[in-house]
DNA sequence: GTTAACTGCTTAAACAGTTTACCAGACCGT
DNA sequence: ACGGTCTGGTAAACTGTTTAAGCAGTTAAC
């Protein structure tokens, strides 16, 4: 297929391209010609300081400069050049989502929904959005601080994040600003805005005892995260408050995924052969946990309740569909996006709220059977 | 606070900030003193120039003045501010990624995985990633081309874009760096990678063919995008190659979503309730109709195999487990980043890839069952 | 009738780099 | 001793905005 010729015997196309009689000349590639605000204030026979406060709108230009000029604008399509704009004025109009560096973490629906939540919201406020991946190389050359150092954002998103990941202390003391998305330090005072777990937990732990189970089951992630502490707490007082077996043993760690859900699940089968009721702290577990079962003969929820956290697209889905505590993850990602940018203007006072969280009954969840 | 006598009872700071006698004092909150070039340069006693030289490790540069000039930068601590080297060179190495309007795009696995790709590859080429959302409005106020023609960024992706997208072609016609992220355009030359989508096509048929299916329905989406067409087309062919019934009923549009997977399963299974295997056109899709199946009381597999496309994440966790084609998301966005980056760095011949795909035997597909 | 305030715009100094053209001195051959 | 080529560096122009300070001309105040 060596095709030197390119287009032989091709003479209409080019003029077919239509609209602006093309042949764009050589100007280098990237769009013809830039227009700059000196060639918008030559032709408007003004300075470029009016240009200037006419896209600003400042009230000190009269309404006949700005009809002119407006013009001006529109007849050359001038735009003005924001790396100048940022550069002179004090913002960059962009903000930085920091996620974990887990393997393919934006496929990860849960911090998907947060982050369509932030995206939607900072477009709306006019802002745009970054992404970055703190990896541990990342961090180690400080490159979220450079973030900020280097003028590429204003404001900065951390999520995912734990009492492990020690820089989420540094944005804080440097004076950078920064909300923590779905998680919390209570003794950090760092903005965040969070769902509310414990609800959700007290929801969950509510309709399992209503059904009857008495051998109940958490399987959890990072105990570094206070999210994940606050749903342990909430299920362990709920335990001994109706006068039930808990404690280390009816406690698997499936560190947030379906393969650590499944193995948990072995964990606590075998510990326990008798429970009648897994929860799970996130969906993705819940669901490993549900497979497993099944794949042992454990009917769910015929022989085990299962119950999620998170409530992510998929669960309403599978077999059975699964009962889960619906996280308004969007709204979540939405209002730390509102709260950034109120940081990133200036406000000071604390910044933080949390979102009501409810249960969503569906299918993998019964009464206890028999024996249970 | 009306301060009418400037700096009273300050005698050193002013010395010390240097040049010219400056009184940065209030200094704005967002992390202490912002150091710049022109500080080092003084401190080294050297020019600007030679500071941004050695920056930009420019031979013309002395060992001895590099390691002093260096030296300096670590002491102070010096960032380059990016806005200024944008706005002076050519460059500002941050890439957009453009996402369909969908509800909630991001949650969505398929572009999760390709995001993914796109990020770590354009992280380890030195690129930042710009997020966007190809709104109604985003389009009707052309922000797409802003997005060049204002200095954000060098270059563009394109996501879940299909035929009725007519601005994807805008880029090409203003000479902007756009690449397509897994869907083509045969009849427009614009630059792309994709996964081959008939090679899976044609391992899908090929398995349920050999298990000895005869009733097979296709379930797909859009048929404006060229990859679904290449599904049909296939389908189509191989059933006609195997003599088999096909044509207009045999096939339903799920929309790309589990919804629309369930009620396409629904109409199939009114115009043909002796369908013995689902293709649907990707996992969701494959997930909802699977999802239908067993709340109609059909088996899977038993007493219909269902086959997915994609290979999302939990797909190997659902019951039963999804036999499905792998597409290389990740790699698709790696590559199409790094073509790219190839072309804002001026490359100019045409940019293409297809990727290979692969079939995963999961339990969702069986031998057909006796009244096939 | 002079001073004061306001209007509407301009000038020029930032902002923080890159890059081109030029220049002084060292080195070299004749 | 003199012109030619390197070397390593500098000064200045340039990127495209914002914004503080300044300045005519008009109006209002006393």
């Amino acid at each position: 297929m060596p095709d030197s010729t390119d287009n032989p015997s091709d003479t209409t196309a080019a003029a077919v391209e239509g609209k602006a009689g093309r042949v764009l000349a050589p100007r280098r590639m990237g769009g013809g010609r830039r227009v700059s605000m000196r060639e918008v204030a030559q032709q408007a026979s003004v300075s470029v300081a009016t240009v200037s406060m006419v896209l600003n709108d400042n009230p000190r230009i009269s309404k006949a400069t700005q009809i002119k000029v407006r013009r001006i604008i529109d007849k050359l399509g001038y735009r003005p050049n924001r790396l100048a704009q940022s550069l002179s004025s004090q913002y960059t109009r962009v903000l930085a989502v920091l996620l974990p560096p887990l393997r393919h973490a934006f496929s990860d629906p849960y911090f998907g929904e947060l982050l369509s939540g932030i995206c939607d919201r900072a477009d709306r406020l006019g802002h745009k959005v970054m992404l970055e991946s703190a990896k541990p190389d990342f961090l180690r050359e400080r490159k979220h601080m450079e973030l900020f150092e280097r003028r590429f954002v204003d404001g900065m998103f951390c999520l995912g994040v734990n009492d492990r990941h020690h820089f989420v202390k540094d944005f804080a003391a440097a004076g950078f600003p920064m909300v923590c998305v779905n998680n919390y330090f209570p003794e950090l005072k760092l903005d965040y805005v969070v769902a509310d777990y414990r609800s959700g937990a007290e929801q969950v732990m509510n309709v399992l005892l209503q059904l009857g189970h008495k051998k109940i089951a958490l399987i959890n992630g990072a105990p570094e995260a206070q999210t994940a502490r606050d749903v342990y707490e909430v299920f362990t007082a709920r335990m001994q408050d109706a006068g039930l077996e808990t404690g280390e043993d009816w406690t698997a760690d499936g560190r947030f995924i379906e393969e650590g859900g499944a193995e948990a699940t072995d964990e606590i089968l075998e510990r326990h052969p008798d429970v009648t009721a897994i929860f799970a702290g996130n969906d993705k577990m819940a669901l490993g946990a549900m497979h497993r079962l099944v794949e042992l003969g454990r009917s769910v929820p015929g022989d085990v309740s299962v119950v999620g956290f998170d409530d992510i697209q998929q669960m309403a889905f599978v077999n059975p569909s699964l009962t889960t505590v619906h996280l308004p993850l969007y709204e979540v990602g939405a209002r730390a996006c509102e709260l950034l940018v109120q940081r990133v203007r200036g406000k000071t006072d604390k910044i933080s709220e949390r979102l009501a969280t409810h249960l969503v009954l569906r299918d993998s969840t019964s009464i206890v059977s028999g024996r249970g």
